[in-house]
DNA sequence: ACGCCAAGGGCCAGAACGTCTCTTAAATCA
DNA sequence: TGATTTAAGAGACGTTCTGGCCCTTGGCGT
């Protein structure tokens, strides 16, 4: 007989549990099949306690989400050059999810704009493009004049709309090519 | 008092009806709010007569999306001058279908992987992209080396995620900064 | 003219919804 | 410490959609 004692969770505790339990629901079903009833199961709690902090089912996945990305921030270390930290942080990008969990994003898109959020929010980007391109910056790799956002945005675009549709992981040669190809010759100074 | 004749649709033409149906419904309620019943409400048949055709919500809803694509091709009249012409292709691109419905491209990307197909086949690729690339090349607009499948592909990628990731019909002004900050420097010949 | 297939309608149990009520454990404060 | 407040957790509710399964009746083919 397992140990039963009525613990009754609280707060940032309780809350940690419903969004452990929120994202395995996410990544064993996906977000169609992604139920309050689900999650309160597998968190042990009760439906109640759910819709008392997040209204909706694209909030508590959201908030899922940024509480998994959280937990698994991106790191690219200094490799000396802009070409290989773009591949390398366009791989880990592509590994945190598999294609099947990158295509929530776009599953979820509708309910999010109807709560006037997006995935373009800045709690989604979390990942250390900003450092990649200053250490480029620095070694004047690039030119600074063409960072605009949206090519800034271009190779991550490209990266997940690739891995959506093909419902693959996304391979190193493709990635090299979305670098060599666009991303490199539109932000780096021309010879 | 409306007509109420029994008519009983068999055939072709009773799923041309319950696809137009399916339409109206994802253009006026979008695909989270999509539901074999109002589909059936609305094309005036049954849920049983829905099923034996599409096992799943996904499986009529793509259906319903491929006909509306059929029904409504895209035409780029010659303007002279390939900048103009992309923008163009891109508008109506985005306007063919609402922004809450483009997000079900990816969902149905899920089903054709499983059938070893993809959105990235030549037979989706039915906008005039080609007529209009060979036309700018004929006027020597474009590097025909640099039109890698990748390259060509590119605008058409970030509209689509753009439109799906804001859910809101995309502006005139991304579509240009689409074209003339990533595509043309990619493709036009450097003097 | 007749037989057969399928359209269309209705009925069913099951799942999840969103909203409640109630209890009781845990936190807060006197 | 004991009293008071807060909210967790359990459950009930009516509703909607699901995915079946009936049954009838109309239209098409032989």
């Amino acid at each position: 007989m397992t140990e039963t004692v009525v613990k009754r969770r609280r707060g940032a505790a309780l809350e940690d549990a419903i969004l452990d339990a929120a994202w395995s629901e996410l990544e064993a079903r996906g977000y169609s099949d992604f139920t309050f009833q689900a999650v309160a199961d597998r968190a042990g709690t009760s439906r109640a306690v759910l819709y008392r902090r997040w209204p909706t089912k694209a909030s508590i996945a959201s908030a899922a989400i940024v509480r998994h990305l959280k937990l698994n921030p991106i790191k690219v270390p200094d490799l000396g050059n802009f070409r290989d930290e773009m591949c390398l942080l366009l791989r880990r990008f592509a590994d945190r999810a598999p294609p099947r969990l990158l295509g929530l994003i776009f599953e979820m898109s509708q309910d999010m704009a109807a709560e006037g959020t997006s995935f373009m929010d800045d709690r989604f980007q979390d990942f250390p493009m900003k450092d990649v391109l200053e250490r480029a910056l620095s070694r004047g790799d690039v030119d600074k004049d063409r960072l605009t956002p949206r090519v800034v945005r271009l190779p991550f675009s490209l990266v997940m709309h690739e891995v959506v549709i093909t419902v693959k992981q996304i391979s190193d040669m493709a990635i090299a090519e979305i670098v060599d190809q666009t991303f490199l010759p539109l932000v780096t100074t021309p010879r």
